[in-house]
DNA sequence: TAATAGCAAATCATAAGACCATTAGTCGTG
DNA sequence: CACGACTAATGGTCTTATGATTTGCTATTA
């Protein structure tokens, strides 16, 4: 018996089976995917650090250039952290909606959109959600909204306002929906995305004391169940970020500019 | 001058810049940056082929295990696919949203998120961008629509339809609205999140004469500019996908599932 | 002639061993 | 107690070799 594990005629089944490769592409992707299924699985949580390079290496019984490009690719995955020296090693890091904004922002420079088509989907995504943000708000996410106007408007008058605190604002209305899928959504968009665009020196005329008077009114609207009235404070304020952004000639194709 | 590569006194200017480190981080970062840099301003464009890895070696001046290390990130963010044996080495890949979406699908699976959660962001989007779509349709667009309509009429006959069939006819209205943004991100949605999910086993019960039949009186509403009707049919066929996967076993938290 | 087996070259995949750089902890010395 | 030197752990890189896979060519043979 010249092939096959098991004894016996070859006849007995499909040989799609007994011919199947014997060995399935790259070891270090089988061991992505092992790792990927530690995590999935909760054997492995954020924080967790997994065993050295040399250590597993003798797990795996694989070299340490296999050991080390799987670990490559979970870092690019966002997955794992890697620190160097003492103490240092690699280590399971909380998921997050940056990598899904990173690839996002990539798939932008890469691709023929401008800044308009973004803001433009945006404001889709983020006026369709209001509704479900007004219906399902509960105290403390209204406080919360509340004591991030405040703090934009104080720091509106120092001017240290940044497109990052626009962001987290918009972000928890979002999370007002109590959907993580949306809050992941919005975070994505805001993340990067804007930021790389503009960075802190279109932030400031970006959001003027208007801007920073729709967020207020915008929380009252929610507080009072207004969804009507919510809409309408979205759409100004967002198609008022969309005329600047049309004005600036940053808004120009996305993919010509955007340094990471 | 012992220090500097412009002659002068060190007192010219800030001592941060020059005593700044000498190595910054790995050196396959700044390659995988690089090749980044050489994608991004279209030196390099899909279906080009990189140098063998001993070529990059010499290039960079590099050992081959930096460089692969580079290319497995490279290929992780989905910018090159890598063949082996002759004619084989590392070819710049056509961008797609397809990453953004794996990216969003992994995510889904390491986060408190249900398929419930997924199918509402999804529903909010592809509600928000119809009126865009009817307003945009061209003819081309619309015959299109039609063409898919009737290839799921007849796949249905024959039993033969499949997630991909109805992925393919909600990403055609999308880009009906001619917003390559909005395009990607609702392929993103459908593409491995609902793919993965529930493979062909229920994609027959999800998609029965009455879904078909929802598709083709959406494309006529668009045809006839009615942003309402259109919206109203979509409501429904979305509500009733929503409701089968409430019944659906399969719908129970997606991080507990998904194996890919 | 045409199909097939065999061979060679190009290329990626993996291994083993060595050395350097960075970092955290420890221990000694003032 | 404070500070600096030393040590051990760990990732980062290089070098050299070998295996595996694919393509294309070539020679053999029916």
């Amino acid at each position: 018996m010249p092939m096959g594990p098991s004894s016996g005629a070859p006849g007995g089944r499909s040989t799609a089976d007994l011919f199947s490769p014997v060995s399935v592409g790259r070891i270090s992707e089988v061991i992505v995917d092992r790792m990927r299924q530690l995590i999935r699985e909760g054997k492995l949580v954020p924080g967790d650090r997994l065993p050295s390079e040399r250590s597993l290496c003798e797990r795996f019984c694989v070299s340490r250039v296999t050991v080390r490009e799987a670990l490559r690719v979970l870092e690019a995955s966002g997955l794992i952290e890697i620190r160097v020296g003492a103490r240092g090693g690699a280590f399971v890091t909380q998921p997050s909606s940056e990598r899904v904004g990173e690839g996002l922002a990539e798939l932008m420079t890469l691709t023929p959109m401008t800044a308009g088509d973004v803001t433009e989907a945006r404001m889709v995504f983020e006026l369709g959600i209001l509704p479900l943000a007004v219906e399902r708000a509960t105290d403390e996410d209204i406080a919360d909204l509340r004591i991030l106007v405040e703090q934009g408007m104080s720091a509106l008058e120092t001017g240290s306002y940044t497109m990052a605190m626009s962001a987290a604002f918009h972000v928890r209305v979002a999370s007002s929906t109590h959907n993580p899928a949306i809050e992941m959504l919005v975070q994505s968009f805001h993340g990067p995305m804007l930021m790389s665009l503009q960075q802190a020196q279109v932030a400031a005329p970006l959001m003027g004391p208007r801007g920073a008077r729709e967020h207020f009114d915008l929380v009252e609207a929610i507080e009072k169940r207004d969804a009507e009235r919510a809409r309408m404070i979205m759409t100004l304020h967002l198609q008022r970020t969309s005329d600047r952004l049309a004005e600036n000639p940053d808004s120009a194709p996305a993919h010509l500019k955007a340094g990471r």
